[in-house]
DNA sequence: ATAGTTGCAAACGCTTTGCAACTCC
DNA sequence: GGAGTTGCAAAGCGTTTGCAACTAT
């Protein structure tokens, strides 16, 4: 039934989320908000300034940085400096995701427990602080003839 | 002249392990080792370098960079880099502990909770696994600091 | 009008490395 | 003796910043 409407593409939740702090909005930010809207995974700085190259030759990587950097400050974007490398960057809305691996057979699974969740919160809570993000991941070994799909 | 034994001070366990792997011991590694062997926190080069150079002031920041990398390839020692500032490092023969890493003031704080041991072998059994190990960071923010900045 | 933003290039902080002298086995 | 190690200074790499031109409000 719809007509030829523009696909209204993919929503600028970023730019939304911005908006709604009353901060200034500019051409390179709705070509960065866009991209970081978009993200699924960790990209790095290289990664992202390439997708917003591609829109936009003439944005700069210090104008990335500036902006990620705000992004984290106002905590829209997620930073995580795991290894020594570039710094990666996640959306902070999404649920956060944690990991059990399987080294033997490579398998990774994710899950998610509210029950971990609570605990982890009364933990930080405990020491005077409030969680921002975390990183878990288990090691585990199949428990006898445990043979499970998926 | 010498009285009894030397007092043999605190074993240098890191040295221990070097020799156990028939790699060749020098001056200034006796005396970086001896550090890291006594090391109880997470200590950062900088650190590392000014207790390495309290006992010989020669020895270079290169070397100590030099060493710990060798270390932690051999296995001896592991590197964090939580934040982007420097590493940290710690004996890898101390049992594996979770962290609560505050970005803004660099602290890290080591905990453990049975009650998060629990339920996560719980977790995994569910999935029909058993835990090998396990790598927890959870990156927090001072719950009362929040209106200090700037 | 003006406070904030941008691109550029230079500066920064942590870490690594090329080199020549030195040292442990 | 010779492979491995060291100190030094310089280079590398990711990130930040000073500046002058520009732009959103």
């Amino acid at each position: 039934m719809e007509p030829t409407q523009p696909p209204l593409e993919q929503t600028k939740i970023v730019e939304a989320m911005w908006r709604s702090k009353g901060l200034r909005l500019t051409g390179p930010r709705r070509v960065i908000f866009g991209v970081i809207s978009e993200m699924t995974n960790h990209p790095d700085v290289v990664e992202l300034h390439r997708r917003i190259q591609a829109v936009d030759r003439r944005i700069s990587l210090a104008t990335v940085y500036r902006n990620l950097r705000q992004l984290v400050e106002v905590g829209i974007v997620i930073r995580y400096a795991f290894d020594h490398g570039r710094s990666r960057y996640e959306l902070a809305s999404r649920p956060h995701q944690d990991h059990l691996i399987d080294r033997k057979s490579g398998k990774l699974i994710e899950f998610h427990s509210s029950e971990l969740e609570k605990l982890l919160n009364e933990l930080a809570a405990r020491h005077g602080y409030r969680i921002v993000s975390r990183r878990l991941e288990i090691y585990v070994e199949a428990l006898a003839a445990a043979d499970l799909r998926d």
